[in-house]
This record gives structure tokens, C-alpha cells and sequence, in this order.
DNA sequence: CCTCCACAGGAAGCGCAGGAGT
DNA sequence: ACTCCTGCGCTTCCTGTGGAGG
């Protein structure tokens, strides 16, 4: 008795001492202290942001007079040509448009001429009605977000801009997207919106990254949409590092980015295609590893870091924002390639989506709907689908995931549903490899 | 050469949400 | 209260199809 309490007081001591010991410890002071006498490496974060507009655009100031040029009647208040943008995600394009946008706004107001700009990014507006209410609200038009026929939107857009008497110059950022979803009604209205207008109007700067888009469009909307064309070619890796450091001069403090940490950057968002987003990215993200380390000055390791996480950020943003049922299917595909099916067929695949289904007690969609998610999640580069016939045996999709399990397994347990059945799923692994070895 | 599997994927339509106009 | 509108997620129904095996 007397023994086995002293041995507890000691017990006790010594877990005391060492509450104690980490207790002193305050878990915010390296922190803080780490934050006060931190080396700086930024001086202005701001411009390495991806919406920043820098008031220099290297290598694309022909393009930024060609644009100008083609839009200033408009400065003289008549009309100017419809312009077609092209060329490929980082390019500079939607930089180009805001930076001459911006300009003109700004000598529109000193002159008080009525002309208005915007900017309209299709994919983000995603129907044609929102991008029909974007335009309404860009010119000071308010209508609700639904309830209204798309003529009824149209029209009110149309009779207050001719009302008002105002340019309005539109860009409307990927607008492949609009017309691979709707067709090119809405840009053939819009292309004519106007006829019988004696002052004012519309003009369009159509942007898209997909170069082959000019042939889902009806001949009549190409012709007045590409009044005038303008091609972004990929930056070279030469030119994104201009690009970098330019950038860098600004938002860094001299000598914390050393030039061949930029010269690494250019280089490895050059073999994506030249992609100047890509490259601003990958440095801000270096930077602000190298930063959070303590160090002084940016090294190559940091940017491979600053690579790695990227990527890995990118697949769990992406697959973490998934809807259910998408998940649902990336669960089943889990249960598969832990099941040692690399390459499951779409039957089987369906077969252990319901199965996860079940497990959670929801109801299961279509084949013909889960066959569409798979397609999705497909474009999204998640997984890979390929129709394969195996003649006898029918005509299926061959699956292959795209993704690590890793990957897909801290998606699962960051998800509050997901989590409670990824035990389940790893025993439902087991039970069906006992099955298939008996 | 023909058959027939096991799906792919298009078309149409349903029910709901969210809203306007009357 | 009722009608009409669109978007969205989904189902049902349907036609199409590459090629192994008969």
C-alpha cells in the first residue's frame, strides 16, 4: 500500500515536471519572435498576386498598341471593331485587356466621355443569363440573379443601353466556354445589339484559350465578332524571366532573390507552355517558403519545394471541392486500386460505388449519371477513361487513376462523411480479397 | 462473315429551386 | 394565388459500336 503510493507520487512528479517543462514552454513565442526578427524577403506581396496588373507588361506592349489602336474610335465616341483575342492559359491576355482597359477608363473620365468597360470572365459567370446580368450591371442595370427569360434580360440590357446613350466595351474572358455550353446564340444577339442604335453600343473583346474555337461559330458571329484578330503567342522562357524580374524587382528586397532562382522559374513554367501565371506562382510560393524557414534569400531548393506543393495543393483543392457523388465514385476507385485493380472497368466500378453507397446508407445514382461524373472527373485529370472493346465481352471504359491512393486517402479523411466509412472501405478490401484468393 | 456483349453517350424530359409579373 | 421563366441535377429511353468468338 505505502509502496504503491510513493511510486505514484513519483509517477506523478515526474508527468508534473514534464506538464510543467512543456508548459513553460509558450507555444506562440517562437512565433512571434520568428515574425519580429524575421529576414524580409517581401516588400510588396501585392504584386505578386495573380490579379495584379503591373503598369509595365513586358514583351507585350504591340499587342497593348494594336489593342489600343483598334479600340480608340471609341475615345472619339463612334464605334469601334469587334476584336477577337487567342492564345494559350499565362499569356498575358486578360493582363493586355485590363492594363488598356484601365487606360482608356482612366482618360474616359478625365474627358467625361460616356463610355463604360467591362469585364466579364464566362467560365466564372457560367450561363448565359449571368453573363447577360453581368452586362446589365455593368451599366448600372440591376436584375435579379433568376426569375427572368433570357430575352426579357436582353432586352432591358439593350433599350438602357440605347437609353443612356453609352458605350459600353466588353471583354468577355473565355468565352469558348460559353459557346461549348449554349452555342453562339447570345454572341449572335449580342454581335447585332446595334443595329438601329444612332450613338452608343456595344463592343466585344472576345478572349479564348482554345484556338480551335473559331470553328463552332456560325460564320455570320466569326465575321462580326473577328473584326480584328490578335494572337498571343506562349512567352518564352527568356521572356518570362524578364517577366520574373521585373516582377521581382518590385515585390522583393535587392539581393533576396538571387537571378538564377528566376532563370529556375522561367525555366521549369516554360515546359508547361510558357505560362507567366505559372512562373509568378511558383516564385511568390518559394518565397514565402524560404521566408517562413528564416531564410535570408531564396534558393533553388525552395522552389522545388515550392513546385511540390503546388502540385499537391492544386489535385487537393480539387478533389476536396468535389461534389458527393464525384467523391463518392474517387472512394470506390480507392476501394479498387487498394483492391490491386489498376484498370477497373466502368461495370466494376459502378458495382463498388454502390457498394460505398450502401455502406453509407445513400441512395445510389444512375449508371448513365455516374458514367457522366466519370467523364468529369476525367477532364478534370483526376483519373483517365479510355472505351476499349474487349469484343465478346462487350464495349466498356478502361479507368485508370490518374491520382496517388495517397492523394485520395487525405482527401477522404479531411472529408466529415468520408472518413467515418474509409475504415470500412479498407475492410471491405480484406473481405473481398479473402473472397477472390478462396 | 455474322452475332452479340456491355457498355458509351445523345436526347428528352422531370422535378425542384428561385424568382418575376399579374 | 397563379402562371411563366431558367438553371441544375438527375433519370429514362434510346441508338450506336469494336471486335472476340461462333
Amino acid at each position: 500500500m505505502k509502496k504503491s503510493t510513493i511510486s505514484k507520487n513519483i509517477h506523478l512528479q515526474e508527468a508534473y515536471l514534464h506538464l510543467n517543462k512543456r508548459g513553460l514552454e509558450d507555444p506562440l513565442r517562437d512565433v512571434v519572435n520568428k515574425a519580429l526578427q524575421r529576414p524580409k524577403i517581401f516588400k510588396d506581396r501585392q504584386v505578386m498576386r495573380s490579379d495584379y496588373i503591373p503598369g509595365n507588361l513586358p514583351h507585350r506592349s504591340e499587342h497593348i498598341r494594336r489593342l489600343g489602336e483598334i479600340l480608340s474610335p471609341s475615345l472619339r465616341f463612334s464605334r469601334a471593331s469587334n476584336v477577337f483575342i487567342y492564345g494559350k492559359t499565362g499569356t498575358g491576355k486578360t493582363a493586355v485587356v485590363k492594363y488598356v482597359f484601365k487606360r482608356f477608363k482612366e482618360v474616359a473620365d478625365l474627358e467625361r466621355l460616356p463610355l463604360q468597360f467591362s469585364y466579364i470572365n464566362c467560365r466564372i459567370a457560367g450561363t448565359e443569363y449571368r453573363v447577360l446580368a453581368e452586362l446589365c450591371d455593368s451599366i448600372g442595370v440591376r436584375v435579379p440573379f433568376t426569375g427572368l427569360s433570357k430575352a426579357e434580360v436582353f432586352n432591358r440590357f439593350r433599350s438602357s443601353l440605347k437609353e443612356k446613350n453609352m458605350f459600353l466595351i466588353t471583354c468577355l474572358d473565355e468565352i469558348d466556354v460559353l459557346v461549348k455550353n449554349y452555342g453562339d446564340n447570345l454572341l449572335y444577339e449580342l454581335t447585332r445589339i446595334n443595329e438601329g442604335f444612332e450613338a452608343g453600343g456595344l463592343n466585344l473583346v472576345g478572349v479564348s484559350n482554345d484556338l480551335h474555337f473559331k470553328e463552332l461559330l456560325d460564320p455570320r458571329v466569326l465575321s462580326s465578332l473577328s473584326e480584328e484578330e490578335l494572337v498571343f503567342h506562349p512567352y518564352t522562357a527568356l521572356e518570362l524571366v524578364d517577366i520574373l524580374m521585373e516582377r521581382a524587382a518590385m515585390a522583393f528586397y535587392p539581393e533576396a532573390v538571387p537571378e538564377e532562382v528566376i532563370r529556375l522559374c522561367a525555366a521549369l513554367a516554360a515546359q508547361e507552355h510558357g505560362d507567366a501565371r505559372r512562373a509568378i506562382d511558383l516564385l511568390r510560393v518559394a518565397a514565402e517558403i524560404a521566408e517562413r524557414s528564416g531564410a535570408s534569400v531564396v534558393e533553388e531548393k525552395h522552389v522545388r519545394l515550392a513546385q511540390n506543393m503546388i502540385e499537391r495543393g492544386r489535385v487537393f483543392e480539387a478533389l476536396s471541392t468535389l461534389p458527393l457523388h464525384s467523391k463518392l465514385v474517387l472512394t470506390s476507385l480507392y476501394l479498387l486500386a487498394r483492391n490491386n485493380v489498376q484498370n477497373s472497368m466502368s461495370g466494376l466500378l459502378y458495382e463498388a460505388y454502390r457498394q460505398v453507397c450502401s455502406l453509407l446508407g445513400i441512395e445510389p445514382l444512375s449508371d448513365r449519371r455516374v458514367s457522366t461524373l466519370i467523364s468529369e472527373l476525367d477532364m478534370l485529370g483526376v483519373l483517365k477513361s479510355e472505351v476499349v472493346s474487349m469484343g465478346r465481352y462487350g464495349r466498356s471504359r478502361k479507368i485508370t487513376l490518374m491520382t496517388s491512393i495517397d492523394e485520395i486517402e487525405q482527401v477522404l479523411e479531411n472529408d466529415d462523411l468520408l472518413k467515418t466509412i474509409l475504415k470500412d472501405v479498407k475492410n471491405l478490401y480484406t473481405v473481398k480479397k479473402e473472397a477472390s484468393t478462396k
